[in-house]
DNA sequence: TCCTCATTTCGTCATATTGTGAAATATATG
DNA sequence: CATATATTTCACAATATGACGAAATGAGGA
């Protein structure tokens, strides 16, 4: 698309070349924001989003989480595959069993986070008073 | 995958039942965790944490910030209707121009947590100060 | 009204993600 | 060593995402 030079608003294809400028020097490089991205991208998958919040109370075997997840082993295999990539969790063997744990909560935390922000979370802000309360 | 039903372990396909429901009563509903994933969604992409970042600082119109992002303005245009969905950021128009800013700064930082977390900002937090420092 | 132009929407293509089953791997156990 | 089985990896189909240019929209100004 091209402009006319003129009013003062696009001097060059309609940019105020000096906030372009000022953002671009205190902007992270470019390098940092793809690999935020990308690390976020993990936590983007209701799976392994159940992932998180099911080690968080204790380790499970694969084959106990492809059963949270209701998906194939094979599917439940690579969600996993992914959150150990960005470190949030890591497993231990034990015979023919792969059990994994939350190592690193930070990234549930965040999620966590999100989810409460988007208001999720009221009802089960502590399942286990609520639950207590109810049947009492 | 059939299995056997012996040795305590797996009981049926390989589960230990008791921890697979536990974890699923514990759970949050999936539809909240598919909206917080989506929502996460957002977030993964170079071009809108840019945006996120830039208009921290500023107000910026939409060539400004296609400049910023290197991409065509159709492109810049889809990225900021995803962070309007989110309700990260909003916008008003003068004459024939949009402005767009910041309206609910959580999301910007919660992607700074992550990145931060990353060990990606060590280099910029606080860039100003460094800057002054640099040059004097 | 007609024209210009900033922006958005649409159509389309390239690429990435996700899920499945089959094959490969690894770990007991007879 | 052979078999059983828990998990991972591979190959592939289905769907989602992201980028571009073209066309549509909308706000001024002549």
């Amino acid at each position: 698309m091209r402009r006319r030079v003129e009013e003062g608003v696009c001097e060059v294809d309609c940019v105020n070349p000096t906030h372009v400028k000022r953002a671009n020097t205190a902007l992270p490089p470019a390098a940092f924001l793809r690999k935020t991205a990308s690390a976020l991208k993990a936590l983007t998958h209701e799976g392994r989003l159940r992932i998180l919040w099911a080690l968080e109370d204790r380790e499970l075997c694969v084959c106990d989480l492809a059963q949270v997840l209701g998906l194939s082993f094979s599917g439940t295999s690579q969600q996993l595959k992914t959150l150990r990539e960005l470190g949030a969790i890591d497993y231990r063997t034990e015979g023919k069993l792969v059990y994994y744990t939350l190592t690193d909560p930070f990234w549930l935390k965040l999620a966590r986070s999100a989810a409460e922000y988007l208001g999720l979370e009221e009802k089960r802000v502590r399942t286990k008073q609520a639950r207590r309360k109810k049947l009492a």
